[in-house]
DNA sequence: CGTGTATGAATGAACG
DNA sequence: CGTTCATTCATACACG
């Protein structure tokens, strides 16, 4: 019956900068990784970093259809699903500064993803303008309007917008990675499988 | 960047958990990344290229929670789990006619709500969002209904699982990351590279 | 302890 | 452009 009590009495969930830290520093300490694989693997290896039989191990681990992006068979899909690629190119192109998806523009991020899986131009037209819709859901601050520049001026050009203190948190909030992005090379690489074999 | 508590909020220095989430995610990402160049080099190369910070692709994840090392029994991780109360006062709003869940009412009943349990605007709205459409796929049910649940409309019940093991869903699962150990123990990694030769 | 079901949450697509 | 709908996913919870 009373199964409610045991919800913390806490209005929000957050972490402490320390814990964030450690984030950090684990994501610091991955970066340095992956780039060291990469040098390791040239220094003692002359064959060039591909995949292959990297689908065949036991149980496919990641990364499926991005290389049988033309796969239409289970094309029941009526709905898109990016690929991690995708969103990285996605929300890379979002946070530079391109709130203004352009016409033209679209067409050349459709081109540019068509490589890592499929999609259409309405799909990206989609995701930018729900992207957008979202992230301007954020709850303005209680106390008066401030409606300074509430529209689209420059929003978060300095630094991301952080500390949403207070609590109920936003609606539907969803961005700001606050730290150098990897960027998905490893489509780099994976690429590769089209020299060998 | 250092911007004082001037908010007035109860804390300072914090990450709300959607930047947590977003550090996740980045996490995530690396840690595939990191075992994706480990197998490919083992692929294509018989030198002793380790892997060890990361677990080893075939089914197994990452450890469970580590964020919360030190402890901090926050029960509050995710999916927020409406109280008796909560619930009571959300069906009765729901029943008068407000099948118009208005944005400003929402604000109104998170505060209500928030006086029974910790609650969220974005919550609210989710219930409200669900609970319509829910009521809406049953509907349809009508005719021979016969309290059947057997026969049902077999709306995908629980067999969509779909694809999931060869599909993008490997990359698309850093929703609730959880990472190698904190420590990283990558030292042995990179230290390769001065054995190797 | 493993399986099935209910439901909160995320998000692509559509509507006005 | 902002809001709403529909579909999917993952988790909490109940059953055996």
């Amino acid at each position: 019956m009373e199964q409610e009590s045991l919800n913390g009495t806490f209005d929000d969930r957050v972490m402490t900068e320390e814990q964030m830290e450690a984030l950090r520093k684990q994501i610091a300490i991955y970066a340095v990784l992956c780039d060291q694989l990469v040098f390791l693997h040239n220094s003692l290896s002359s064959v060039p970093l591909l995949s292959s039989g990297m689908n065949s191990m036991g149980g496919g681990y990641f990364d499926p259809m991005v290389a049988s992006s033309s796969a239409h068979g289970m094309s029941t899909r009526h709905r898109w699903t990016p690929t991690s690629m995708q969103l990285q190119i996605l929300e890379n192109i979002y946070k530079e500064g391109s709130g203004t998806p352009n016409p033209r523009r679209i067409k050349e991020i459709t081109m540019e993803l068509s490589e890592h899986g499929e999609i259409t131009e309405k799909s990206v037209y989609n995701w930018f303008q729900n992207r957008r819709a979202r992230s301007k859901r954020k709850q303005p601050q209680t106390t008066t309007i401030t409606s300074g520049q509430a529209d689209d001026a420059a929003v978060t050009t300095t630094d991301e917008r952080e500390s949403c203190g207070g609590d109920s948190g936003a609606f539907e909030s969803y961005e700001h990675i606050l730290f150098p992005s990897p960027d998905l090379g490893i489509e780099h690489l994976l690429n590769r499988d089209k020299f060998i074999d």
